[in-house]
DNA sequence: GGTATGATTTGATCTGGATCAAGGCCAAAG
DNA sequence: CTTTGGCCTTGATCCAGATCAAATCATACC
């Protein structure tokens, strides 16, 4: 059973009245997963979205030849593939898999859909949503195409940092993250023991703890943009 | 003046009525831009979102070091920049320049949002929308990570192929391609050189002629995926 | 404990594509 | 028809990061 109570966890959901939770926990199904276990496959049908109750699952493409590359992970709170159901025949576009043991719930996107219909604001929650995304896929396209390794590496570093916070660990294994970063393992470890070396962190296991920020942040903006720059960028002459 | 007629170039506003159509026109702009200016730029406040009605305009990301990425190419008919207005304070995550001579449309978003109320179904329209966007730029990023340089241009012209066409013709210049690839000018010609070579295209100058398509297909699919394929991919235990 | 299994590290080497530096080509301007 | 200024092409060289191969390290499991 789902209740109403564990879906007001996504702030997706949380525009929703009591009355129209209900009727989607209803239908909602709950789901537990043990490490490496897959939830679907890129490919699948899709007609399911889901949220995250507890643990972590890494969202990967691959590639036939095996080769996979870790696109987001996903924690607590956090909904997946909830995009998908406004598509023709929707099919999941990556791989889901548990890192770890994970607890989440299924929600039917046919019966979301429809309840949607009566909840115009969701529906502009949602819209936001999806804007978030693409920002965020965007910043990781200049991530790859206008940033080296290294500097990736700091940014996601910085991006994790708990707030006011000198220490972080890591939300998944190294070699995941480095994935996700677009990095081969070996490369992650070489360029983590190089920041270790120039002072700018220490990393112990999954621990990693923060040096110097200043030093970080410089490394992180190796050619770094931002979209809070308004740059010149010559005259708006339509005017 | 902007006419009804001219906005339902956009498959994005197909689904309005006259009368709503009329109060967006009512206050949409029309814009002219020779080659080279610029409509917006990253970090600019972003209160409108934009149709093409003629002409090509090339969306890039830039670095402040100058570098830049162009991120689309936008043809007659596209609108970009409308997932924005559904952030809190939106600024735009790109540059926008034209390619050559354009007119477009601008529509003020605070309006289209309101208009939009009115409206699940372009709502549900505008979610399909950007979740094909999203779609599109998971391959990017796939593209990005999984594939050769050779790989992306192969796909890049399979995917512009007019169906059925033997023939294309570059819809910018080599260097906006080469950027939109995420490959240099100069590699940009060597691999057209190298495929020219091959005998799988031929090119004379904007215009590609494609010989081999298997060949060029199998070029493109050199660490291939894509949604359609049910990969194996281990059992989906939980069941 | 000891041992198998997988993750991380380290070292040596290789390479796709970038970078640097000239030319060549072509269209618009004189 | 020549000049000028963008592209585009070519060649030579370089380098970040990948790949290959071997240790370590860490667990969890006998």
């Amino acid at each position: 059973m789902v209740t109403v109570k564990e879906l007001r966890e996504a702030p997706l959901l949380s525009g929703l009245t009591d009355e129209q939770l209900k009727g989607v926990a209803q239908r909602a199904v709950r789901l537990r997963l043990q490490e490496g276990q897959f939830l679907f496959c890129q490919g699948d049908p899709a007609d399911r979205f889901y949220l995250v109750l507890a643990g972590r699952m890494r969202l990967f493409r691959l590639s036939p030849d095996g080769a996979e590359k870790v696109i987001e992970i996903v924690g607590p709170g956090e909904t997946f593939a909830e995009a998908l159901m406004f598509l023709d025949a929707p099919r999941y576009p990556v791989c889901a898999g548990a890192l770890g043991q994970v607890e989440l719930i299924g929600i039917d996107a046919a019966d979301f859909a429809q309840m949607l219909r009566g909840s115009i604001d969701t529906c502009f929650i949602l819209l936001g949503k999806l804007s978030q995304r693409l920002r965020g896929l965007l910043r990781e396209i200049d991530n790859l195409t206008l940033h080296t390794a290294t500097s990736r590496l700091a940014r996601y570093l910085l991006a994790k940092r708990p707030a006011g916070g000198r220490e972080l660990n890591l939300e998944a294994r190294k070699g995941v993250i480095a994935s996700r970063l677009s990095i081969k393992p070996e490369t992650f470890s070489r360029i983590e023991k190089e920041l270790t070396k120039q002072g700018v962190i220490a990393v112990k296991g999954q621990r990693v703890t923060f040096l110097d920020l200043d030093a970080l942040e410089l490394i992180a903006a190796l050619g770094d943009s931002e979209e809070l720059t308004p740059l010149p960028c010559m005259t708006p002459f339509w005017l």
